[in-house]
Order: C-alpha cells, then structure tokens, then sequence
DNA sequence: ACTTCTGTTGAACGATCGGTCAACATATGC
DNA sequence: GCATATGTTGACCGATCGTTCAACAGAAGT
C-alpha cells in the first residue's frame, strides 16, 4: 500500500531528524538510525538511495515550504509592511515546528555535495531573495526608510538564529516572537526623544578595544605552565 | 625550542579550523589533517591529545577572547550605548577575521562531550549574559526603551549569522557593516514618520498563510513521478 | 496453485575511522 | 662521547563506516 510506504519514508526521516541534529550528519551511523527506526539496514535502503539523501530531504523540504509560503503572501494584494510581518510569522512559526530539521540545515549542509548542494544552495538563495524583495517593498512604499542591502542579511539572522535557542516550552508563542522581533526591528531600540534630541552617535567613536594579540606575548596559549 | 612547539600546535590548528570548516568535524578524518599540516600521526598525537581537543581549542579561543574583550570594555566608564556599539564592532571584526572557526564553533560544538562541551556552552552564555547586561544598561540610561528580554537572542543572531554571509572582498570592513547594523537596530527600519503619525501595526493582523500541508494529499513528496 | 510484487533481514564487503607504539633522528646538556 | 630531551615516522590495532545483495516472508493478482 502507498501510504504504508510513504509512512515508512517518513519515519525514517524523522529519526534522521534527530539523530542528525543531536550527533551532526556525518556522526551519525546508519546502523544507529536502522537501530532508531526499527528496521534493517535493507529496509532503510529500499526507501532511500542513500545517506546524503536523507540529509538532503532534510534540507530542502522546509526551505521549499518557505518559499511556498512567500510566493502566496506575493500573490495576495497587501500593504507591503504587513506582507513582511506575515512573512517573518510564518518562518518563525516554521522554525518552532521544525527546529531539528533547521538545525541540520544550518549545521549539516556542507556535507551535501553535487546537484544536491546545488539545488539546496540555490533555494535558500531564492529565499533570501523574496525576504529582501519584501523589504525592498516597503522601503518603495515608504513605511521604511531606505537602508543598506546588507542589512537584508542581518534581519535574516534575526530571525533565523532562533533555531538555537527557541524552547517548546517557552511562554511565547512562535507568531508573538515573530511580532516582537518585528516591532523592535521596524521601531528600533532607542528610546523616542522626549525633549531635546540626542546627538547622531555616529562618529562619536566607540574606544578602540585594541587590535587581538598585543602586549601579551602569548596570549592565545593556553599551556604555559 | 618553545616557540617551534607553539607554531606547529598553531598550524595544526589553523589546518583543522580550514578542513573542519569545509567538511565538519566528524567528516574531516585525522589521517586528511595530518596531510593538510604535512606531519605523521604520531608528530600530531604528540602535540595533541585528541581530535576532539582540537575541535575544543577552535570552539574555546574565540569566544574566550570576546569574554575578554568585553570585560575590557565593562572596565572603561563609557555611555551604556556607545559600550554596545565598540561590542558590536568587536564581535564584528572577530567573525570577520576568524570566520572559518565561527563556522567550526556553530556547526560542530554538539560534537564536544564531557567537561569540554560544558566549559564552550559556559563561555557562550556568559557572552550572552554580558551582551544582555551592555543592553540592559543602555535601557537603565534611557537611550533604549524596554524591549522584551527575548530580543537580545535577535540582537545576538543579527550580528552572529556573519559567520556565514561575511566575504573578506566586500566593500565594507567589519566595523563599518557592525556601525550599520547597529543603526538598524538602534533607530529602526520604519520611516521615520512625516506628516500623520501612522497607525500602530500591532493587531493590524497579517492575514494566515493556513496550516502546512493542508489542501494537497502528499506536500512534501518529490517522488511521484 | 503459482507467479509477481512489496517489504524486510542480516551477513558480508572494502574502506576508513581515531588512536597507539616501537623505532628513529636530531639537538642539547654534561 | 654519552645520556637525555624533543620531535617525528609509519605500520598497525580493533571498531565502525556506507553500501550491497542473496535470501525470504507475506500479500495480491490471475
């Protein structure tokens, strides 16, 4: 039956998931994930090619699923503010449900190699893309102001560092983070001037901690005794 | 003659930052590092105890030295924000100039065990703690309003997700992209507001993307063909 | 009843894994 | 000249790696 087999396909994945995510992909045995299963090592091989496929089903399913979700939030006519705070609910919502799987993305896909490097690569770049294009939205209908490119980057971080440190168990829900994510990134974190505005910090020149490795001769040994 | 034994330590190490960066840890064997460095084994089991202590040394030194650097910079009396903002470059110019080891360190610390995984996962919350602390004092000055506590894991991943993006011929040095990153951050990518103050977005309520795998039988396969 | 299809087992493969060790080379101290 | 320190070599260890395959069980089709 299809769905037998298809179920099966599916657990073997969500073994994969985490035993990926607790050892890493390449310290993870296939002997131990049959063990995990509950199947031989035939049975896992009649279901998969290989390894490196697991790892790469792993990969691309949330990325796909993203992108999914970005294309309808761009086919649906909305204010492009709100578009991206849909947008940055609907990953966080993705990453709390699937927080292994982002983390054997994140820490695994290096180990991915040929048309599936490639193919993953390419669908986390086209991510990327719609997240920068939603925000460039919003700096072309004025609700941001116009900021530099690589800043695209570090909202991404933003967001997706989450798959380190967000707990099921944690008082707020994934779409409330989302939402407090956003209004501290739209809104910023200085607090509103109240009487006299404070002077632009640029330029004021933070100190100079000193560049790494001078004045102590050694400082990076650790085994001088 | 000390010195020699330090410097092939240090190119031991160097090489193991360059293969585990590429392969990871577990996909890099002995046998590759000992050809990268260009010893036998016994030479590098002289200078090391264990494959794993090498992967330790990288995850251990660079968050020790941002520990360092930060307490130097809690020991100047500084303005809470312009505090943050040397931190920011800080952190900045130490992913950028050991980007490889950054990579090491977040994709391969949960291969660490016993005492050595509990001393990196103490220094990397410590780091955390005194970013917290370099935030919570610009909101005790009042240059920062009260945000969520939850938004120092965003600050955090903002400027920790360099180690993945960062490329040494960009155009902007490492302070320069941490001092628009924390522009960002600090005052907002929202317009600032011109004429009608816009109306707050909280409850505006993006519309719902629905569920995952709702409407289609078999979402997340690939292989029905 | 017999063939076919689907799913499974576990032994076996060559390769590679992290780590050890006796032997050896070179330099230093006496 | 001889003993000792310091580094280095590469063969070798048992274990485990990812993968293959002949054999088999059970259900379905005819």
């Amino acid at each position: 039956m299809r769905a037998d087999r298809n179920a099966t396909r599916e657990r073997i994945l969500a073994a994969a998931g985490r035993l990926f995510a607790e050892q890493g992909y390449h310290g993870t045995g296939v002997d131990q994930l049959c063990k995990e299963v509950g199947l031989g090592k035939g049975a896992l091989y009649y279901h998969l090619d290989s390894k490196e496929q697991v790892l790469f089903e792993l990969c691309r399913r949330n990325v796909a699923e993203l992108i999914q979700q970005a294309n309808v939030l761009e086919s649906h006519d909305l204010p492009a503010r709100v578009r991206l705070q849909a947008m940055t609910r609907v990953l966080m919502r993705n990453i709390a449900d699937h927080q292994q799987e982002w983390q054997v993305f994140f820490h695994n896909f290096e180990a991915l190699t040929g048309t599936r490097a490639q193919t993953v690569r390419r669908l986390r770049d086209r991510f990327e893309e719609l997240v920068g294009s939603m925000i460039g939205q919003c700096v072309t209908e004025g609700v941001f102001r116009s900021v530099h490119p690589i800043v695209v980057k570090g909202v991404l971080g933003f967001f997706n560092y989450a798959y380190l440190w967000y707990r099921q168990d944690g008082a707020l829900s994934p779409e409330e983070i989302a939402d407090i994510f956003f209004d501290a990134l739209a809104n910023g974190l200085a607090a509103p001037a109240v009487a006299a505005p404070e002077p632009s910090p640029r330029n004021v020149g933070p100190p100079n901690v000193g560049p790494r490795n001078v004045g102590s001769p050694n400082p990076r040994s650790e085994n001088e005794s």
